[in-house]
Formats: C-alpha cells, sequence, structure tokens
DNA sequence: GATTCGTTGCACACTGGTGTGCAAAAATGA
DNA sequence: TCATTTTTGCACACCAGTGTGCAACGAATC
C-alpha cells in the first residue's frame, strides 16, 4: 500500500519537523508502524529526506513558478510568493536545519532549482530598482528567505500573522520602504 | 598548564565552527593533543560547550552594555554594535548551529542576558520610533541577530565587507529607512 | 636524584543509532 | 478458499561516539 508510505512521509515531515534529530524509530513509533516497515520503504534515512526534499521542491517550484508568471513587480511577487508559500514552507522548515549536516550536501543540491528561481526574482527586483543592492542576489535572496525559515520556526508560526510578519520583515530587508511593505503584505488575506 | 586547555579551547571554536558535529577526537587532534588529554581537562563534551559558551556570553555582554552606554539614538547604537561584534559573533557564529540539538538548553539559558539586553535595545528603539513593530521586540531582535548569524555563515564572513552588509540588512529589517541605514553603516570603518 | 604534574596510549564498557535477514503473521483481494 | 503482498517481531552485525581506568612516560621542580 502507498498509503502506509505515504503515512510515514507525512509524520516523518511532523517529527523531523520538531527534531530534526529523531531517528527512524521515532519516525516509525509516530507513524504507527514497527522499524522494520520504514525500511522496507525506504531504503535508507537518506532516501527518506530525499523524498521529502523532492516532495518539497516540487511543492515550491509550483507555487513560485506561477507566482512568477504574473508579471508584476517583483516586489509585489515577492509578498504574494511569501504569503503562498508560507503554508509550505512551515510544513517543510526542517530541511533548513537539514541542510547542515550529515545530509547536507543532498539536499542543497535537489534544492538548487528553487535556490535559483529566487535569486532570478531578487535579481529582477534590483535591476528595476526596487530592491537594496548592498548584497549580491543570491546571498540577499538566502538571507531573506532565511529569514522567512526563522520566523517559521519561531512562536508566531501558527496562522496568518506569522505570515504577514514574514512578508513585512523579508520585503524590508529587500530595501522595500516600509510604508510600501506593510501595503503590500495588507492587501494578501 | 593551562596553555594546554587554552588551545583545546581555541582549536575547538574552530573546528566546531567548520563542523558542529564534531567529535572530541576530532578537536583533540586539531589541538595536537590526543582524546584523554580533552578529558582530563573537561569533563564531558558538555563542559567544553558550556566554557565555550560562557565565554561568548562574557565577551558579548561587555560589548553590549559599553555600546548602550554611549547614550546614543537605538539605531546608531545598533549599527555600532554590530560593527564591533562582528569579528566575535563570527568567531562564536558556532553557537548558533549548537543551540538546536543536544545541548540547546543549556546554551539557550547561558545566552539568555545577551538575548536580553538584544531585546531591550530593540524595544528601545521601537518606543522611540526608530524600529519597526510589527513584530514584538523579543522576536524582531531575534531575527535581526539571526540575519547577522547567518551572514557570517556564508561566504562573505571575511573582511569588514560581511560586517556592513550584516549591519545594513539587520538594520532594514529593524525598519530603518535604507538611506539612513546606509549612512549608519558607512561612518563604521 | 626523587617527586610532582600533565600527558600519553591503551583497553574497556556503554550508548544509541543504522541497516539486514528471515520466518511468522496479518491483511488484501481474486 | 487460496495466493500475494505487506507488515511484524526478532536477532544480528556494525559503526561512531562518549566517558573511564590505569599504568607508563617525560619534563619541570624541589
Amino acid at each position: 500500500m502507498n498509503e502506509t508510505r505515504d503515512r510515514i512521509l507525512d509524520v516523518a515531515l511532523d517529527v523531523l519537523g520538531q527534531n530534526p534529530d529523531a531517528g527512524m524509530g521515532d519516525i516509525a513509533s509516530a507513524a504507527g508502524v514497527v522499524r522494520r516497515t520504514v525500511y522496507g520503504h525506504f531504503p535508507s534515512r537518506l532516501d527518506l529526506v530525499r523524498t521529502l526534499t523532492e516532495r518539497a521542491v516540487t511543492e515550491m517550484t509550483a507555487v513560485l513558478t506561477e507566482v512568477n508568471a504574473s508579471g508584476a513587480e517583483a516586489d509585489a511577487t515577492w509578498a504574494e510568493f511569501i504569503a503562498r508559500l508560507w503554508p509550505v514552507a512551515h510544513r517543510y522548515r526542517v530541511l533548513l536545519a537539514l541542510r547542515r549536516g550529515e545530509y547536507g550536501e543532498a539536499i542543497h543540491g535537489l534544492l538548487g532549482p528553487v535556490d535559483e528561481l529566487l535569486a532570478d526574482l531578487v535579481k529582477r527586483g534590483q535591476d528595476s530598482d526596487v530592491f537594496a543592492q548592498h548584497l549580491p542576489a543570491g546571498i540577499l535572496s538566502q538571507v531573506a528567505y532565511g529569514a522567512v525559515f526563522a520566523i517559521a520556526d519561531s512562536d508566531l508560526s501558527n496562522g496568518t500573522l506569522g505570515a504577514r510578519a514574514a512578508t513585512i520583515t523579508s520585503l524590508l530587508m529587500l530595501g522595500v520602504p516600509e510604508t510600501r511593505a506593510i501595503a503590500l503584505a495588507g492587501d494578501q488575506p
């Protein structure tokens, strides 16, 4: 049954989200299954993490390309992107922690496309003078993105309050003036 | 000899900075000493990390209180703080990674005073309307601080370029207008 | 020269996690 | 009911890291 496999994946995301160092045993029991069964679906821990990451990349690039196609200004695009990405980012926040450590390289490789799309968006904003240029696009996008995840990890991660805070904060650090940032965050429900 | 002990501490900071999961053995060999010797000075890994953290807290609070006493506006204080803290923060950046995981609680406890001082400074800035208020001071300070460390972890961590980028970015996300942020970052060498 | 102190080099026990093999049991469904 | 697939429950080997015990060693000190 793929049902079991899917449940393991869902639960793993949850368990690892709370403790990135959780073992296969922890994930198994949380999924109401025996450790051996998990190994039946995922030959190694890395396989599990990789599958999770691939899922995340799929969902994120979908949102990102869709939003990118709207043709709006870069800052508006970013605001919409964060608002729509928020639930996804929050769900997959564990990947940020997992990027350091054992599987860092594998995850980093898979997340590459997302990083590129983000950097492109920031570059576009810089070229049209709506984003600050004190940092290269590649790094600025990562730092802004990191801040979003950091907020997702904090206490306000529940509800839309966190999404709003993340949108405003990331827009600010991208160099968008406060009034504009608040306006952009405001028209997202 | 305290000489050995000090060298172990220095090297440990370095080794752990590159890989937070490095073991006592790695630290020992990097210090040109045998694993058993490290245990002679630090009964457990936690003791080592704790000592490192205490060092960091001492250095950071020194800078923070000194800068705080200048009586300048909150944004100027923050700028000076980041500029002066930069080498220290970069050196102790491993503590950010170590906060999640095994020793998280211990480190968090020791770092408490620093967090408080930071939150107070941000609160002061919010009360005098130079910092944005879209997030509570406690969280805003952590996110801004986290961004500083994230930049310290990135490629530009060398030289004063990173310090400048960190100052500007953190000021931006605190709600300081871009022109003001650049001006504040500019008069720090 | 004897003593002291830090260091070394083992050996050891322990822990906690990973991944495998295999037979029995349970669910699925034809 | 029979056959297939999945799950289970052990047992096992393995690894990497932690922390300890102890005797031997070397250099400085008295």
